[in-house]
DNA sequence: GCACCTTATGTTAGCGCTACCATGCCGACA
DNA sequence: TGTCGGCATGGTAGCGCTAACATAAGGTGC
């Protein structure tokens, strides 16, 4: 940003203005302003005039100006809880990425509160912070609270990775339900039918996105799902590996694990390895998200890759679209859905059944 | 930033101004500046008035004003290469609050560049992107390279993380030899007598003292260090992975293992469950970095923990003074050498050697 | 001709903050 | 007693830009 000027004054003649351009050009830094914000009611001769002028000079608007005096500049609040840090930075790099193209700040502020009480005050603050609209990234994307102080409040926000869109709020997300059909028929074209599932964090909608592709594709295929095969996980490493430990004791262990995230699947194979069995060769396992978790892996784990940094990005520009229809309109637009896609990343986790 | 006012007017008082501290303070305007800004000629009587107001208000200043009124505003460079994911994020994290507390900008920017030229090439970049000084955290904190360019073009930098400190750039680091050494004493204190020690990558000096750490507490102990057991490593999961692999099959195998970082000692246990070895009953293993990838392993590996987000933090304030060092005296101040405190963290994967 | 739009431009007044200078206060030193 | 230098504060101006309101020149309709 600018740097100072070394002998007096505040600032060093160094950077065009848009008082210079004007004056290059015989006309009112307003026009000015009007042409490079293309705005209407400038002739089209002043205008080329004008870009011309800008192009001369190398003016470029500075920002900080732009957002002072009302324009653009969005403060915004992203709101985290406790994914897993991996998925966070990658988040956030994309965020962030967006953020400065759009010339928004980032605000951050962590929420982990248990109840709440310590739930709604932490909104309160990023509030207060001046955020004009929030991100929330799973899995804050679906806290009743949050969403009931937000909308009461009408900030706007944008839901990241639900399971399935919100009536009352925008949100990106990629389709879990199609993604795990996929993964499921990709198990069963490797010849698998007793194909065990270990489910999501029950607070959550995508683990029932995922359990129900799941199920469909088992259906569709005309396998059955045994009930004792499907076990209760809650998104971590420790409950995979307990989900998985109770699946290879059964009498007739599954020859294949679907576990609804990364974690869950490396606790599925660490189960796997305590019981001396080899991955894939005795037993298959997907896992689902692709962080880099499973770099702790091995063997390097079949999974469902979602966009994050691709879908942070578009949460920004969500928020975008929303603070300025907003602005415009005098209320709320529509609450936009937006899927990206997703793809199946092949690996080593998965092989034929050895019958 | 700031909602806008619906009837009329620019802006709806809704956010909080600094002349709103003043006026709930009763002093000027300039005053609360100075406090905001830890100037002295204050007194800290109305120092403490003004923090009071500041809490209780919930004023942050606005970025685009100060930045526009020629105060501060860096936009700080962070280039990052691939160190894990899981660091990158906590890493962000911590320099994202602390630029937003210094009203920064944080400008990111990707260098996974394999030759010198797209190295150079993506600097250069990141500079004409108007970057006042960059952060390094590893692996690039060591890339000569990268600091060469930094030099010529006379920008300030921050090295997170090398090994050693730099004699031309600011560090934060812990120390690695001495975090070695005490992890190192760890394991000797169980009793055990044959470690191994996977090495780090060969290009950065962190690998080095944390193996000279290493030898220095063994010889201390007076235990000898033998040659076959000390392998290389290059700070991935796989190269622990082989790395373990060839020390277990061996003909006396050690009965614990110091891998040089997490990933590493991830593969280490997977190699050794492959063997049929329980981890820690058979053989320990212990870690390094304390970083989110040992969420899945199992068991919880016991590791040296560096305090990540606050090193970042840690960089951001040298970057400041750095450039403010410049600012005043026209020329580049010393560099800082910041050490900051590492922690053993003692979790499951160390038990006494079955003898 | 006069009201009345539409188009094209200029003027004014800040946005919130800080650089710079001015002020008043104190004690110290001659 | 006067004056000087360090302290603690306030006043003023202005960073670069853009809402909001003028203004002015050309239509159009009756």
């Amino acid at each position: 940003m600018a740097r100072r000027a070394q002998t007096n004054g505040r600032r060093a003649r160094e950077v065009v203005t848009i008082n210079d351009v004007a004056r290059h050009v015989g006309v009112s830094p307003m026009t000015v302003s009007r042409v490079v914000n293309g705005e209407k009611y400038v002739r089209e001769e002043t205008r080329k005039a004008v870009m011309a002028a800008v192009r001369a000079l190398n003016y470029a608007p500075n920002q900080a100006a732009r957002s002072l005096a009302g324009a653009e500049g969005l403060r915004i609040g992203l709101l985290y809880g406790n994914p897993s840090a991996a998925y966070l930075g990658e988040f956030l790099l994309g965020a962030l990425d967006q953020s400065g193209r759009k010339s928004a700040q980032l605000v951050l502020e962590k929420c982990d509160a248990a109840d709440a009480k310590a739930e709604r005050a932490i909104v309160r603050r990023l509030l207060a912070g001046g955020a004009d609209g929030v991100i929330l990234p799973p899995p804050l994307c679906e806290h009743a609270n949050v969403h009931a102080l937000l909308t009461e409040k009408n900030v706007p926000a944008v839901a990241v990775s639900p399971g399935l869109p919100l009536a009352h709020c925008a949100c990106v997300r990629i389709n879990d339900y199609k993604a795990a059909y996929e993964l499921t028929t990709h198990l069963i074209s490797y010849g698998h039918t007793r194909i065990a599932f270990i489910k999501g964090h029950p607070d959550q909608t995508a683990s029932a996105e995922r359990l129900r592709g799941f199920e469909d594709a088992m259906r569709d295929a005309n396998l059955e799902i045994q009930k004792p095969l499907v076990v209760q996980g809650f998104f971590t490493f420790r409950s995979g590996l307990e989900g998985a430990e109770k699946l290879l004791a059964r009498p007739k262990p599954p020859t294949a694990i679907f576990a609804s995230n990364d974690d869950m699947a490396a606790g599925a194979i660490s189960a796997a390895h305590r019981r001396g069995l080899d991955v894939p060769r005795d037993l298959s396992v997907v896992g689902f998200d692709d962080t880099p978790i499973l770099a702790a892996v091995w063997p390097a784990v079949t999974t469902i890759r979602q966009p994050v940094a691709q879908m942070a990005e578009i949460a920004v520009d969500l928020l975008f679209r929303d603070v300025q229809g907003r602005k415009k309109t005098g209320h709320a637009p529509p609450p936009v859905d937006r899927v990206v896609e997703h793809s199946l990343v092949k690996r080593d986790s998965v092989a034929r059944p050895k019958r």
